[in-house]
DNA sequence: CGCTTTTGACCTGCGC
DNA sequence: GCGCAGGTCAAAAGCG
């Protein structure tokens, strides 16, 4: 953990289940970024991550974290309200579409993602918003248990 | 041939 | 108790 990337922790969990080892680091997609931004150039490669949440919070019009249910389990939720015209976030995983639902929120429809290896416990939601199509709203769900293929 | 993706149907949960 | 919404799983098709 360097120092400046804790600012961007949106989380208030009181006793998630990472919440000694803060799980999500933020600063692993700020690495991937780096080393996207060092491989190419990430606005033709990875346009997203130019903008990317943990890159810019200044574009994140909204993050949330553990925002879990007392009636189950608390799980992490982190929600990334970015503007992307890809839902995919290229985070250097593989993302298998898993479902598709039309919410009544939204006249767009949801897409379902879940992490392509297996073990990983790792779930995708990612939505458009409603009012701008070209904001893409990533819901990440599940432990960052995947480990570094990168 | 294997894997990924797509659509539909089904199931569960919550609200009223 | 019923209805609505959301979420997940399954099967099939297409593509690499």
């Amino acid at each position: 953990m360097s120092s400046d990337n804790n600012n961007f922790k949106p989380l208030d969990s009181p006793d998630s289940d990472f919440g000694n080892q803060s799980g999500f680091e933020f600063s692993e997609y700020l690495k991937f970024d780096d080393e996207l931004l060092d491989e190419d150039d990430p606005a033709s490669v990875f346009p997203w991550s130019v903008q990317n949440p943990t890159y810019q919070a200044n574009d994140v019009v909204d993050k949330v974290a553990c925002s879990g249910r007392e009636k189950k389990e608390v799980k992490e939720r982190f929600v990334f309200k970015t503007k992307s015209e890809v839902e995919i976030l290229d985070d250097g995983l593989m993302w298998k579409k898993y479902g598709k639902k039309k919410v009544k929120n939204n006249p767009n429809p949801r897409n379902y993602y879940r992490y392509s290896v297996d073990g990983c416990p790792v779930k995708n939601r990612v939505e458009r918003d409603r009012e701008d199509q070209r904001y893409a709203i990533t819901t990440y769900e599940g432990n960052h248990t995947h480990q570094s293929s990168y």
